[in-house]
DNA sequence: ATTCAAATTGAATGATCGTTCAAAAAACCC
DNA sequence: GGGTTTTTTGAACGATCATTCAATTTGAAT
């Protein structure tokens, strides 16, 4: 058979995934890769093609990582607590003192996406399965009765949806922890508590 | 006396400024400064010392311009109103279908900052003097009587703050027009409005 | 032991990067 | 019109960029 590979596809992923995360996708060179990831050039072509091959197989890897995030809050019972807790989730990311760039995904789409058609569908596509879920579970808390009927499922997502880019430019632009936290406390509760429907006792 | 200047400063700087603004600070090249702007690889070395140098100069620029912003806000009478006018600025801004590119100031601060203490520093002091005409006009309304008085100053400036990264990462997302102005107009409201004392007839 | 396919190696490619600098050009001074 | 001062000019610098590829290494199959 063939020579076994030296460090496991997953490995390289996170670490370059980390450099691209942390320095954006343009101020990480090639050697810079070799150095953190322990390949050599020869090696990175050879199982990515290129750096914008291995950029796309880190955004994929990224993606299917992410998923975790709405597979855990999808655990939870009532769908307005899953919201919350997607919103936990969020916010906690967003403040941790090691990872403070931001989600890389919406890195990738302002900062890679404008200048690359197939990075732009990649990111968008992963986008309009984060909005699915949101209105899909916006729609289920309306059935359940916990929001309001008259509630607009599009508007409050784009909301949402707002907020979280909102929480995830502060984590990139270095704003506190207690800050992004603040926000989230303030600014959710203000979205959803009109539309809350009072619990029959 | 000496040779005349080619270009005028100003435009120069605001040409540049298109350039950084756009494609992000290191996808932009000398030589792509050099096309854009007229003046030759030494002239403009000579005028700013270095591409850094170029990069703060435009900073400046652009947040001198920014000012005008806050000054036609304060024409308005109504603390309320001009912070209401100061949103709806920034939304038509982030939906300018010519400069879908987010706020100049705040992508400097995410894309060069963490790797730039002077051009940190920098976008710091002005995100500290956007935050400070913020708490003074929520502070007028409320001693106008606008606004209700246990309104937490600091905490809603956070939150408009927020607002404004949201519109703003909508605009660098290339999310549409329509998008960005329904979530201000969603938004800010739901955040405003419990606080709004009613008017006595 | 030999063969074979896949992965690694590491030097070399040409292009482009930011930057420098001596020389030329342009308007004002006396 | 020579002298002075400032800007522009444009070629050249070494460094680094993304990428390529022939040679080598590796371990399983024969």
């Amino acid at each position: 058979m063939a020579r076994p590979i030296k460090c496991e596809q997953a490995e390289v992923l996170e670490k370059a995934t980390a450099l691209f995360w942390e320095r954006g996708y343009s101020r990480v060179s090639i050697s810079d890769l070799v150095k953190e990831t322990g390949l050599l050039a020869g090696s990175l072509y050879g199982r990515f093609g290129s750096k914008e091959g291995l950029l796309l197989a880190c955004i994929h890897h990224y993606a299917k990582k992410s998923e975790e995030i709405y597979n855990r809050a999808d655990k939870v019972e009532s769908p307005l607590a899953r919201l919350e807790t997607l919103f936990d989730e969020i916010a906690r990311d967003a403040s941790d003192a090691e990872k403070r760039w931001g989600c890389f995904l919406m890195n990738c789409a302002t900062d890679v996406a404008p200048g690359n058609e197939v990075v732009a569908a990649e990111t968008r596509k992963y986008r309009e399965e984060s909005e699915a879920w949101m209105e899909r579970t916006l729609s289920e808390a309306i059935t359940q009765g916990e929001l309001g009927d008259s509630l607009d499922v599009t508007e409050m997502t784009v909301n949402l949806f707002g907020i979280i880019y909102a929480m995830r430019s502060m984590s990139r632009a270095q704003d506190s922890p207690e800050r992004i936290i603040r926000f989230k406390d303030s600014v959710l509760p203000a979205l959803l508590d009109p539309w809350k429907t009072e619990l029959a006792t």
